[in-house]
DNA sequence: ATAAGATACTTCGCCTGTCAAGGTATCTCA
DNA sequence: TGAGATACCTTGACAGGCGAAGTATCTTAT
């Protein structure tokens, strides 16, 4: 494996949103989540993480509360609003794209 | 369309490269053929270009020289190093994980 | 002739996202 | 009691992208 986390720049924010497009997550979890899915491969670092839920509230695109555990940590749950649907959809389209891009500028042949 | 120039932002070295490995080419000419190939949707700007000549060529990555044209605006020709060469090779695999990654990480049903 | 547009490269400085480092607080288990 | 997990937060440095402005030559239409 050769991953460069800033080659995926860009994309923390569409990563953060599609683990909520299922219901409301909190941080620490979804971090979690990405770092079993890629196989421990890559994680989320956690200022990127946090910076990124602020920039994402902050346009409107999730909306957080506090958990009210009774016990262990307190959690701040958020989950998305409609502009964060909507916002989820068009990233996964433009993913699609920006993939047939890249590949088409790397293709061996290509010339 | 809906390009995430960020993504691109960490591709734009392994882009040059990968245009450099059939021989010498120089800027104006990269970035024609990325637009070319992008079908007009992406291109390098050319601040973003020239900053990255320097920034593999001082990585030992490229070579420069001007070109004799006698006539003509002047051009400066790249060409890759021994470790240019690996490096495409490398960015390439790199390539592959980063997309399956993100793939898995925005797939639909990854829950 | 002249102006506009293409070719071709360069530098400056702002902006944005990543992340190392450091911090706070609670709970569990040896 | 103390280590490690859970859980969140902030600051500041750093790097890459790029808008803007500049230089110089050649071509083409008026």
């Amino acid at each position: 494996m050769n991953l460069s986390s800033d080659l995926l720049r860009g994309y923390t924010d569409t990563i953060i949103l599609r683990r909520l497009s299922g219901g409301e997550s909190y941080g620490y979890r979804i971090n979690q989540e990405v770092a079993q899915i890629s196989g421990g491969a890559f994680e989320l670092k956690e200022a990127t993480l946090y910076t990124a839920f602020r920039r994402l509230e902050t346009a409107g695109l999730i909306r957080s509360r506090w958990g009210d555990e009774t016990s262990g940590a307190r959690r701040r749950y958020y989950d998305l609003t409609e502009a964060g649907r909507d916002r989820l959809r068009e990233d996964t389209e433009g993913w699609k794209d920006t993939r047939a891009l890249i590949d088409a500028l790397l293709k061996e042949d290509a010339r």
